[in-house]
DNA sequence: TTGACATATCAAAATGTCATGATATAATGC
DNA sequence: GCATTATATCATGACATTTTGATATGTCAA
C-alpha cells in the first residue's frame, strides 16, 4: 500500500466550496440542515422549530437554495423544502459527527 | 440493522460549528489549510505559494490559530504552521473529496 | 548595537452579511 | 372578487469581514 499525497484542490474549486462553506457557517441554517436531514419541512414547521420569523427562514432557504444545497416542493399553499446536495449532506454530516470539534484556545 | 434516526445537533454546538465553518468559508484559507495538511509551511512560502503579501497570509493564520485551526511553531526567524484540529482536517478533506459539489444552479 | 529579514499587529476604507419590518405574490375557500 | 393563510421579496440600519498599507516586534549575523 502506497502512501498517495492528494494533489491540490485548484483555486477555482476551492472558491466554491468556499462559497457553500459561507452559507453552511450560520446557526441557524445549520439548524434548518439537519432538520431538513430528518424528514422534508414547511417553511412555517421550520419557523416554528427554530423560533424564528417565517421571513427569515424563508429568506436562509432561498439563500441555501440558490446554492444548491436544497430544493423545495410546492404542495397548495405550504411549500416543503428537503436537503438536495448530497456533498452539503456529507459536509453537514461531518459537522455533526466531530462536533467541528473546536477546543478551547488560548488567546 | 435498524435504522437509527440522528438526534438534533443543540444550538450551543452548532454555533460553535458556524464559527470554524466561517472560518474556513474562505478560498484563501482553504488554500492554506490544504498545503498544511500535506507538511508544515512558514508564512512566507504559503505567501508565495498563493502569490498574497505575508501579512495577509499571517492574519488568515492567526484568525485560524484563534480558532484551532491551525497551530505555529517558531524556528529561528521563520514561524511554521500546521494543522492542528483534527475536525477541521476531516472537514477539509470532506470538502476536498467531495469537490463540495455544488451543481450548477437554475436561478 | 546596527541592519536585514520574517512575521505580526494596527487602522481604515470597501464590501458583505444579518435581522427586521413592510410589502408582494401564490393558493385556497367562500 | 375578497379574505385568509403561507411564502417570498425588498429595503434598510446595524454589524462583521476583507483588503491594504503603515508600523511594530522578534531573531539573527556581523
Amino acid at each position: 500500500m502506497i502512501k498517495q499525497r492528494h494533489s491540490l484542490v485548484p483555486m477555482t474549486e476551492l472558491e466554491k466550496a468556499a462559497d457553500v462553506l459561507r452559507v453552511l457557517a450560520h446557526p441557524h441554517r445549520l439548524d434548518i440542515v439537519q432538520r431538513l436531514m430528518r424528514q422534508r419541512q414547511s417553511v412555517g414547521e421550520l419557523a416554528a422549530a427554530l423560533e424564528l420569523a417565517p421571513n427569515a427562514v424563508s429568506q436562509h432557504l432561498s439563500n441555501m437554495k440558490a446554492h444548491g444545497i436544497v430544493e423545495a416542493q410546492r404542495d397548495g399553499r405550504t411549500v416543503y423544502y428537503r436537503v438536495y446536495n448530497p456533498n452539503a449532506l456529507n459536509l453537514i454530516d461531518c459537522v455533526r459527527k466531530h462536533g467541528c470539534g473546536r477546543q478551547e484556545q488560548t488567546t
